[in-house]
DNA sequence: AAACACGTTGGAACCGGTTCCAGGCTGGGC
DNA sequence: GCCCAGCCTGGAACCGGTTCCAACGTGTTT
């Protein structure tokens, strides 16, 4: 391998020399410039990255860590992560925490000495113990579909997403919609639950129905429906479209229709959303741009302390119709008994 | 941050021995290596990786290069390469090259110099382009599901999971199956036909009729689905699980009953497989399991030249049932034109 | 008692770049 | 024609570790 040594030797010049030449920096005559940018050409060199480090202290890396590669919410930012990186020159450290709340520190730290910053998607660590840390890593951070006093961040406006849906859902007469949320560690799951609370009660005076929290899955998803149909809803709104997915499943095998008989929502569009049948109507989150955005808080080019919330749009496609009329609809024994 | 000359420094021991202890190293008193255990410790020191890559000559971190990491299958992958590589105690660089071939020699370069070693998956690149370069690449290289002389690789033994299919089908009375084809550059696709090919012909005599290529993506389904229907056939086998998938929404949309009318087959059983109604039949592929043994192989512990082909296992779910009743079926006027 | 072997220690070279600094050169202004 | 400013240039220090090697001290052998 080729060292700037070689180069310099090969072009007549030194070492100092060289390396100004290949760095674009001042201080170099037109015919050295071209001469050394021959020999390194010639010799195919190519910087030792971890010598650059070294001097520089900047590595030309950001670290991503996500609960979960699988998942297609985490794969989708980390792509636009990955984009964004690649486009700007640096390279990505992924690290998946595989849902394992305990290992995240050390996940942190072990790549926070390797990266100049590092984005984290969707931390599950209470935020007592993300503040100190984040602090300890050095360097800068970002935060992706999660909001922390202090540090920067990429949310998504999803209030509004939440809003939008229910117009949706009460446009079309639903006023029993009901609610089957994720974990109650997630700020997202959160801030859904605050947007839902505050929105004005249905037309006949219901509040939304709280179906109460569910692992975000498709498992998760068959638990909440078994429950919305108990509670006699037409209408459900789901934490993310996994969750929304299990409830389609549930409700087909038991011979519930949709969405004549029960409309669904859900949320994040991920790819499987549009493919499923029928296909999902969902509040479609700007993932793999939340990626990108992320990547470019690190940067701190931005004056502000860098906070950005993402515009979210419901889309709507087959898992929603008008409530069902109340006479056509047979008796159910589970609500009855209600 | 605190350096190793620190630690020597407070352990009143020479930058070598410093070194020495915290290395484990020999010719290190006890009480001298307590000392600067300790030291180390309380000053909170953690080696620079830079420095260390430096001298070493080794980063520890290992690359991974996907066409696309959004696709369940190579997220399914990556999550391997992941794991395995955080319990070795190294760090993984991932590259997305977006389904670009053009752009796979750049990523594959820009990683290698700052990797110990680089798994590739499915790299899209003709045989004759890839070889050179991964000599180039001058690090420990292994293939994903592909194989390529010379390169240590981990490989599916395809050819069994499409006699498995295969049997399946015959077994249920399908003698008209279709094949739903990936891209003609995927090594395995090719992998898939040679084994189509080499199988025994159908109980009439018939071998197992070509669709031709699709992408391998839902759309690449809708068509494929299409023209299995023109053909008349009463089971399709597909590239992957998203061709399948796609298939089964072509038929769904165009009023022909899964299974009762027509079988679909799928390959790879991605976790969507399972999820979707009706639920996949599919060649279950151990996809984690070939991410982990990639990089056990990069370390090169085995003797042999590495090469690895898992075991595949046919999961037989609701989307395949036996060939419906000639007389039952209504005449299909694009069949009756054939 | 002298020589020797061995375990331990620290000084220093080295990995491959970046950058400070002093010195040499050229050109313009007086 | 001389002086000074400014651009180029290369030597050398430095980043933070690892490791070779010479020197040291102790315990053992002859």
């Amino acid at each position: 391998m080729a060292t700037l040594r070689d180069v310099a030797r090969a072009a007549g010049v030194s070492l100092a020399t060289a390396s100004r030449a290949l760095s674009d920096a001042p201080h170099v005559s037109a015919a050295n410039r071209a001469q050394v940018a021959r020999a390194a050409e010639q010799l195919g060199y190519r910087p030792h990255p971890a010598a650059r480090a070294l001097t520089t202290g900047s590595t030309g890396t950001v670290g991503l860590v996500v609960p979960d590669l699988a998942n297609p919410f985490f794969a989708a930012v980390a792509k636009g992560v990955q984009a964004r990186a690649r486009a700007t020159g640096r390279e990505v450290l992924v690290a998946d925490t595989d849902e394992d709340v305990t290992v995240e520190p050390d996940v942190i730290t072990r790549l926070a000495d390797r990266v100049d910053g590092l984005v984290l998607c969707s931390p599950r660590l209470p935020a007592d113990r993300l503040g100190p840390l984040l602090t300890s890593t050095g360097g800068p951070v970002a935060l992706v579909n999660r909001e922390a006093p202090g540090v920067p961040s990429v949310s998504f406006d999803i209030a509004d997403g939440v809003r939008q849906a229910l117009d949706h859902l009460r446009a079309l007469g639903h006023d029993v919609v009901a609610y089957a949320g994720g974990p109650r560690t997630s700020w997202s799951d959160a801030e859904r639950r605050t947007a839902l609370g505050a929105l004005p009660a249905g037309a006949t005076g219901d509040a939304v129905l709280d179906l109460g929290s569910f692992r975000p899955t498709h498992g998760g998803g068959v638990q909440a429906a078994d429950l919305a149909l108990a509670a006699g809803a037409t209408a459900v709104l789901c934490f993310n479209d996994l969750v929304a997915l299990g409830v389609l499943a549930r409700l087909h095998a038991r011979g519930v229709a949709t969405p004549a008989d029960v409309s669904v929502v859900g949320f994040d569009d991920v790819a499987a959303a549009s493919l499923v049948t029928p296909a999902l109507t969902t509040v479609a989150v700007p993932l793999a741009r939340a990626g990108r955005v992320a990547v470019d808080l690190l940067a701190g080019d931005s004056p502000a302390p860098g906070h950005r919330r993402l515009p979210v749009e419901l889309v709507v496609r087959a898992s929603t119709a008008p409530v069902p009329a109340p006479t056509v609809r047979p008796t159910d024994p589970e609500v009855a008994i209600r």
